[in-house]
RNA sequence: GGGCCCAUAGCUCAGCUGGUAGAGCAACUGACUUUUAAUCAGUAGGUCACAGGUUCGAAUCCUGUUGGGCUCACCA
């Protein structure tokens, strides 16, 4: 590690986004604290609907996030928290395609998520399952967060503060609501949805009575019977921009950012927040992601890159680097900017060590890597690119991890342990890559005749060097066989062996590749070709 | 139609408290000539979407236009 201490100038005019919105967390803050500031952790949110699977808009949202969060901590050294809601309290609208046991999910529709067995059998209801997977989701990066369940915060009392501010400003929430929405639903709306003391339903019924100083509410239970319920505990939860203003008062939020489809939603939850007496927390709305051909990117189409997919080809580390860049912008994500992408990550890291050892503060804080890592930047990195490793591997059309590390440790002898073990991953991604991309693009042809008398040449003399020949000798070898079928020029002859042997017109160095591969595996090769 | 966001080299982006356009990759040329790749050296490539305005000076600020994205019933 090459870390480096920045100093308070620095970090002031420090011009990337996550400083930008560190700093307007900063005068949200002064604003609030009227120059006392508290001890209190800053508090950075973000929110999930439980129903959907972690995607790649997650990883993003909690990476960005963090980001803003390094950028605030080292600009304020103030102690901060993220903490990643499920709301998990929301009632089951539909029964999800996606899994298994459909049928049993029917009779619990529209009770809460938490309320709803678990259709894989694995937890103690769905939302506990959905739960589980996005905490190992967040693991697998090692994002630094603390979970928080709606339904528990609701039934602990954590958030009947704020259902009882709600109720004192409840006329004021709903003339906020109700020009938002259609005509229809204005008679029926209310920002609280009492959950069914008999049927254990959250239901969507207006508030025939409210007592702010009780803290209680009347409404039609599904029976027909008046209900009278206290707003505490978890008896009611309240209706999405509400229940989003509901939880920052309730915790106090400081900074979210959302997607740019909820800017709307934010503002309304905002309004709402400031009818009760909050101030709403900092935050942007970062863009979506588009496909190749610049349509929007949804689940339903297919469309664009999953994160599965994303990172069979690259490092968490370079689908981080992607969500730095140009968040403000409509990103094309893709398969082909995944191998760039990739290599950009190790060059900025390479150029962020080449800035901190010069003493350049401002460009290694602009340097996205420094937000990736929240200043604590690996220092070993890979001997060779990734688009280079592309290159060996499909030039030897090898997907065999030890023959790649062969050629690396040939292509850069002086390569440290620590080097090499950074590359370790790399090798897998690059093999992933060529079966998947590059290995169903090779088209072997027949060799010609002056071609056979060459291969057969070639493999003649490799049998009679053997295995422990130098590099040098295969090389000459391989010329020698050329030479003695009189090509002209002798460029001629590497594009037919390439051609035959390997599927391509181009391909490695021969001697280094016979070197690492073996004569023996070459000779194979070179039947294989003769047999073709 | 209203609101919000975006528009810089082929690609991905940087440049934003206004001061003669930058990087990486791709492309091209050359060197090594025992090819290719790599490496090294170099070249080319942009009326900063368009039009106005403010200014001594605008990619940068303002207005408008065009193009793209999101959003404006319900659900989250």
């Amino acid at each position: 590690m090459s870390d480096f201490t920045p100093t308070a100038d620095d970090l002031k005019t420090a011009r990337a986004w996550p400083f930008e919105e560190a700093k307007a967390l900063v005068k949200r803050l002064a604003r609030l604290e009227k120059g006392k500031p508290s001890d209190r952790p800053i508090r950075f949110e973000t929110g999930y609907g439980p129903s959907g699977l972690p995607h790649i808009g997650t990883f993003g949202e909690v990476a960005r996030t963090t980001m803003v969060r390094r950028a605030f901590e080292a600009l304020t050294g103030r102690p901060t928290e993220l903490i990643c809601v499920s709301d998990d309290m929301d009632g089951l609208r539909k029964v999800p395609d996606n899994i298994p046991n459909k049928e049993m999910l029917e009779p619990h529709l529209q009770k809460p998520l938490t309320a709803v067995p678990d259709p894989f059998g694995t937890h103690e209801s769905f939302a506990a399952h959905n739960n589980a997977r996005l905490k190992v989701f967040l693991d697998q990066f090692g994002f630094d967060y603390d979970f928080l369940s709606a339904t528990d915060a609701y039934k602990s009392g954590q958030y009947d503060g704020a259902l009882l501010r709600m109720l004192e400003v409840y006329a004021d929430v709903m003339n906020i609501i109700l020009p938002t929405i259609g005509e229809d639903r204005r008679q029926t709306y209310s920002p609280i949805l009492p959950v069914s003391p008999t049927t254990g339903r959250v239901l969507y019924v207006p508030m025939l009575e409210i007592d702010a100083k009780a803290g209680t509410v009347v409404f039609e239970d599904e029976n027909g019977e008046k209900v009278k319920t206290s707003v505490t505990g978890g008896a009611v939860k309240l209706q999405w921009k509400a229940d989003w203003a509901g939880r920052w008062f309730a915790l106090g939020v400081d900074y979210e950012m959302a997607g740019e489809d909820l800017t709307e939603s934010i503002k309304l939850s905002s309004k709402i927040l400031r009818a009760m007496g909050g101030e709403p927390p900092a935050g942007f709305n970062y863009q979506l992601f588009l496909d190749e051909k610049g349509q929007k990117i949804s689940k339903s189409k297919g469309n664009g890159i999953s994160i599965d997919e994303w990172l069979r080809y690259a490092s968490p580390d370079s689908l981080s680097l992607y969500m730095f860049q140009s968040p403000r912008k409509a990103k094309k994500l893709y398969f082909d900017i995944i191998p760039k992408t990739a290599d950009e990550y190790w060059s900025f890291v390479a150029r962020y060590h080449q800035q901190v050892a010069e003493g350049n503060a401002k460009k290694a804080l602009d340097n996205p890597v420094w937000h990736l890592h929240g200043g604590s930047v690996p220092s070993a990195q890979p001997p060779v690119t990734f688009s280079l490793l592309l290159n060996l591997v499909n030039a030897s059309g090898t997907s065999q991890a030890d023959v790649l590390r062969g050629f690396v440790r040939k292509y850069r002898p002086d390569a440290s342990d620590a080097e090499m073990q950074a590359l370790e991953p790399m090798l897998g991604f690059a093999v992933h890559y060529y079966e998947d991309f590059l290995k169903d693009k090779k088209s072997y042809r027949a060799a010609d005749a002056r071609e056979q008398k060459a291969l057969i040449h070639l493999r003649d003399a490799l049998l009679a060097l053997g295995e422990d020949a130098e590099e040098g000798d295969y090389q000459t070898a391989v010329f020698d066989a050329g030479k003695a079928q009189d090509y002209e020029n002798i460029r001629e002859w590497f594009t037919g062996l390439y051609e035959t042997v390997f599927g391509q017109s181009e391909g490695p160095r021969m001697g280094a590749f016979i070197k690492v591969y073996g004569a023996e595996g070459m000779v194979k090769l070179i039947d294989e070709a003769l047999a073709r």
